[in-house]
DNA sequence: CAATAGAGCGCT
DNA sequence: AAAGCGCTCTATTG
């Protein structure tokens, strides 16, 4: 490891980077939101390439050694605790961040290959010193490459290099607030960082290759580099969500008091014992589910049966509906003032897509999770998705896949009813009801089309015939009766099942499926002897298939829109079959045709039956054109 | 006091 | 015997 602390050092550095195809680098960030890429200090970048490992402090606070531990005495005039800092001897002379980030763009710049764990986020942290452009491909992503080779292990990058290396480092996790740390254990957690980060790159690159994945690589690659761009965040209308903040308190305050009232006195409602001897004790309810503990459940399924029959379930109901879009919409986003911190940098929010962390190869999101925002049908749904914003002169472009796993599932079983009702340009639980009970489908029930939707979550997920019937709302007897005449309208969706099953778990050394655009998935407990967790293997299998064929298309939709984007447009988010973009108000018509060719376009009808898409231009998500 | 597990619930 | 996620709250544990 070579430490740089002068400017000949770093000079010296940046050439041998240069010389370089590619090379690995870290960043240790730090300030009140250390884990926000598009807010926080970037206070050390290690670097490793072929030969040469560096790095780079700028400003490290702390010496070698530590003079006096961190502590708290009372302030016997006020009765506060008063906190005293940890004193450190003089950290060594560092260079400052703009001499290091203006010495290092001519190599984050060019065209050599940025490799990086987690690459999104030492890209976008580093991005903020270049006026938030960010590094040009191409890329490389070590925690990307490892999810690809391997979906089922544990991620990060001391687990790699544990299990690659022995290498056991980093127990107190340094990088988790570097500012408590010496000098020293700092620059050492930086190095290795980078450095096996390095090795851990050479090792799996060629992997890629030889597992079949190069295509799946490249469209990974390429999502990466639509991700910086979407680093840049959704604009979110503060105004609004202080407003619907005071609506949801005030509501909340009323439901609060419903609460107590029905219950004749005052509990913690957010405590599920609680209710539970509320309910289940004082109210006498009949308990018809139980926790995964044995424990009779409170949740709203099980509370279900007694909706508009008993008020204290009533009034919870209503409670948690109110509590739960204030606590993680609202105040999640705001912050509390206390132990929650805001979302929201200068008037954006910037959810973190993963491409790692789902088995099926969809996007994780976190900080916030824009991916479970409340359906727009709902009340509360349609005020937080209206909170996103356009700036002014822009408008909103969102569009989603019709059905797409339903379509997704009629390629892979060929043809049939399924597929001819596409090709038919039916809407499939309209058609599948048709079949299975034998009327045209302009004849087909509220009923029938529920019973069709219930049967297609049981091919995608598994599901059994008793869970069909709750869904239903019908007998367990009925619903084995339709099912059967399901199979028999749809033989070919039973055969591709079978079929499936058959190849991938005849697959060595252990059973994989491919999705439609060849991403592995691994399945070995379906040879495991274990009853249980063999057949959810088996469920697994059908229902990575169409789900991880899904985040294929979609993926893929993303990186064909992100090529094709107008002047000024901007891809905002995605949520498994959608995709959000805000475009200038003038181009907007344009804009949208651009969205639709991106999802659905010639090049996009990868399936053997139809893929549409419905683009709406809106200012909110609520007046959706 | 901080960390973790469990229950519950939002989404596709 | 229903696939895949992340967040919040409470209760428990160290």
């Amino acid at each position: 490891m070579q430490l740089i602390t002068d400017t000949r050092q770093l000079e010296e550095a940046v050439r041998h980077f240069r010389a370089q195809d590619s090379f690995a680098f870290d960043v240790e960030t730090t300030g009140a939101y250390r884990g926000v890429p598009a807010v926080n200090e970037v206070a050390w970048i290690s670097l490793a390439t072929h030969g040469s490992s560096v790095v780079i402090p700028m400003g490290h606070p702390n010496g070698y050694n530590l003079l006096r531990k961190a502590t708290r005495r009372k302030n016997k005039a006020t009765g506060q605790w008063e906190h005293i800092p940890a004193q450190w001897d003089e950290p060594p002379a560092q260079l400052r961040p703009s001499v290091v980030f203006d010495a290092l763009e001519e190599l984050l710049y060019s065209d050599r290959t940025k490799i990086a764990h987690n690459a999104p986020f030492d890209l976008l942290s580093v991005a903020k010193y270049y006026k938030g452009k960010y590094p040009p491909p191409p890329y490389g992503d070590t925690i990307v490459a490892a999810w690809m080779l391997n979906e089922n292990r544990a991620l990060g990058l001391k687990a790699l290099d544990k299990e690659r290396y022995g290498l056991v480092y980093d127990t107190e996790e340094v990088g988790k607030c570097i500012e408590k740390h010496p000098f020293g254990v700092v620059a050492d957690y930086s190095y290795i960082d980078a450095a096996t980060d390095w090795l851990q790159w050479l090792h799996m690159r060629p992997m890629i290759t030889a597992e079949g994945l190069e295509d799946m690589w490249t469209l990974e690659m390429d999502v990466l580099h639509c991700l910086l761009h979407m680093g840049a965040g959704v604009p979110v209308d503060i105004e609004a969500l202080k407003q619907l903040r005071t609506r949801l308190r005030e509501r909340l305050t009323d439901c609060e008091a419903d609460v107590y009232r029905a219950a004749g006195k005052v509990f913690n409602i957010g405590s599920t014992p609680q209710k539970q001897a509320i309910l289940y004790g004082e109210q006498g309810l009949r308990p018809r589910k139980l926790t995964k503990k044995g424990a009779p459940s409170t949740d709203a399924e099980a509370l279900a049966p007694y909706a508009g029959r008993n008020p204290v379930v009533d009034a919870i109901l209503a409670y948690q509906e109110v509590s739960k879009i204030l606590s993680t919409y609202v105040e999640g986003y705001l912050g509390n003032g206390e132990d929650k911190p805001t979302q929201i940098f200068n008037g954006r929010i910037h959810p973190m897509l993963k491409q790692f962390g789902t088995v099926t190869g969809r996007f994780s999101c976190s900080t916030p999770n824009v991916q479970n925002w409340p359906r727009a049908e709902t009340e509360w749904g349609k005020a937080i998705r209206d909170l996103v914003d356009p700036i002014p002169g822009y408008v909103l472009l969102v569009a989603d896949y019709a059905q797409i796993e339903q379509r997704i599932l009629a390629h892979f079983a060929g043809k049939g009813a399924l597929w001819q009702g596409f090709w038919d340009g039916v809407d499939a639980h309209t058609a599948t009801a048709a079949a299975v009970f034998g009327v045209a489908p302009e004849d087909v029930t509220k009923q029938m089309r529920q019973i069709a939707k219930a049967i297609a979550f049981a091919i995608n997920y598994g599901a059994g015939a008793q869970k069909v019937a709750d869904m239903s709302h019908t007998t367990l007897r009925r619903a084995k009766q339709i099912l059967r005449e399901h199979e028999k309208q749809f033989p070919e969706v039973y055969r591709y099942k079978a079929k499936l099953l058959r190849t991938v778990r005849s697959r060595r050394p252990e059973p994989y499926l491919r999705t439609l655009l060849g991403r592995k998935r691994r399945l070995p407990d379906l040879l495991n002897h274990d009853h249980g967790l063999r057949a959810k293997a088996e469920r697994q299998v059908v229902n990575s298939h169409i789900q991880g064929s899904n985040a294929d298309i979609t993926k893929l939709a993303l990186v064909r829109l992100h090529k094709s984007l107008l002047p000024g447009m901007q891809i905002l988010l995605t949520v498994h079959d959608e995709i959000a973009a805000m475009c200038p108000a003038d181009t907007a018509e344009e804009g949208a045709k651009v969205l639709q060719e991106a999802m659905a376009g010639q090049e996009m009808q990868l399936l053997s039956v139809p893929v549409t898409t419905d683009v709406k231009i809106c200012h909110r998500w609520s007046e959706a054109k």
